[in-house]
DNA sequence: TGTAATAGACTGACTGGTCAGTTTGGTCTG
DNA sequence: CAGACCAAACTGACCAGTCAGTCTATTACA
């Protein structure tokens, strides 16, 4: 049944690649398949067979990323018994460090994100994504308060205005507008969180 | 040499309107002039009497709208003899109420985000509407910091994370995914930016 | 007052180019 | 030879922007 040695993960990787390439450069809707065909060293007749078409390869580009940060998080969250606090600082030093490594996404992400608003399936996807990473958000700051660790009004609000703060920065980085130098924003948006949650640190 | 009744100003409006709704509706990259034309009930002549092209009355609608929040957050934040939390939380009301009202605009503004990056033109054009915001927020912070009102490690910075936070609200908002109590998200970003300044309310 | 001239506002068919996706015809390997 | 894998020419829909011309209201002038 596989009758050759099986490269379709190595290609698939190859077109992954030029795909980044292309799309970081010139984003969605600018991009031709011919772009990507002419990057990846591949032929379109390659690009069909490995991908249905450029939205599929546009969004594979995405869960691979997102769904692996996603369990990394978890598994640094999952543990039993850390304290709330110590869940959220392990959270705010995942996302300094996994984030910066995401930034060449940054820019393509937020056009993913216009996306979501014209295509039901990108939009379910993208809800799909995101779900997780709000409930574990939400989870921790639910501990943190039922401990005393933590003060706000209202846990799931609080957790949505945290993730999208971190959003916010990834737009604000990924957009490139104002490349302040990073470690000094996630000090700010570290002080900020843990400052505004009311974490006093021993 | 006014032969006519100028039409012009209503025009423009008539466009503006109908242009909202189609980029509302199907984003920048997937409405038609034609779209606009359709909905607008001008021809396409008279669109392209009005404004140069496609780019240009899509940017021309966030002209207006951002460069009259500015001017309004302005001249509160001008005052005088204001302390800076008095500053801080007028900008605060003023992101609560007006933000609301530009909800139709933050999804088709993210695609203005997203086209930043790939067009120099659009891009010098939002650097230029943001940057003043940015100087405001710096501007109040500074003050804070100096009346020993507020507590930060670098005001810079901290002002960029809290106009970011709203940015990730407008974007989160944007794109729908989750369509939460516009009050309760307010009130939890409120609490969370003046709790993590560490301004200490009677 | 009638009429020619002019400017502003507008129309809509048309063009030139672009691009996602298809088709066809291979090649290489087991 | 069978089937996985790939090359490249091709197709057809789609769309931003153009342009030649129309319509209307005002003005200039006799």
């Amino acid at each position: 049944m596989t009758p050759k040695a099986d490269v379709s993960a190595e290609r698939k990787q190859q077109i992954f690649q030029a795909a980044l390439a292309c799309f970081g450069r010139k984003g969605y809707h600018l991009t031709t398949m011919d772009d990507i065909v002419q990057e990846s060293g591949l032929s379109k007749g390659a690009l069909y067979w490995y991908f249905k078409g450029k939205k599929e390869l546009f969004l594979s580009l995405f869960q691979e990323v997102i769904e692996q940060l996603g369990e990394t998080w978890q598994s640094i969250t999952v543990n039993q018994d850390a304290s709330a606090t110590d869940k959220l600082l392990a959270t705010i030093a995942l996302f300094r460090n996994e984030l910066r490594e995401m930034v060449p996404l940054f820019g393509v992400m937020m056009e993913a994100w216009a996306l979501t608003r014209h295509d039901e399936e990108v939009e379910n996807l993208f809800r799909g994504f995101y779900q997780p990473y709000l409930q574990m958000m939400t989870q921790i700051i639910k501990e943190g308060v039922a401990s005393g660790e933590f003060h706000t009004g209202s846990t799931t609000a609080m957790a949505l205005v945290v993730m999208t703060l971190y959003d916010g920065i990834a737009l604000a980085i990924g957009t490139g507008l104002w490349q302040s130098d990073w470690d000094e924003i996630m000090d700010a948006a570290e002080e900020l969180v843990l400052r505004g949650l009311g974490v006093t640190r021993d």
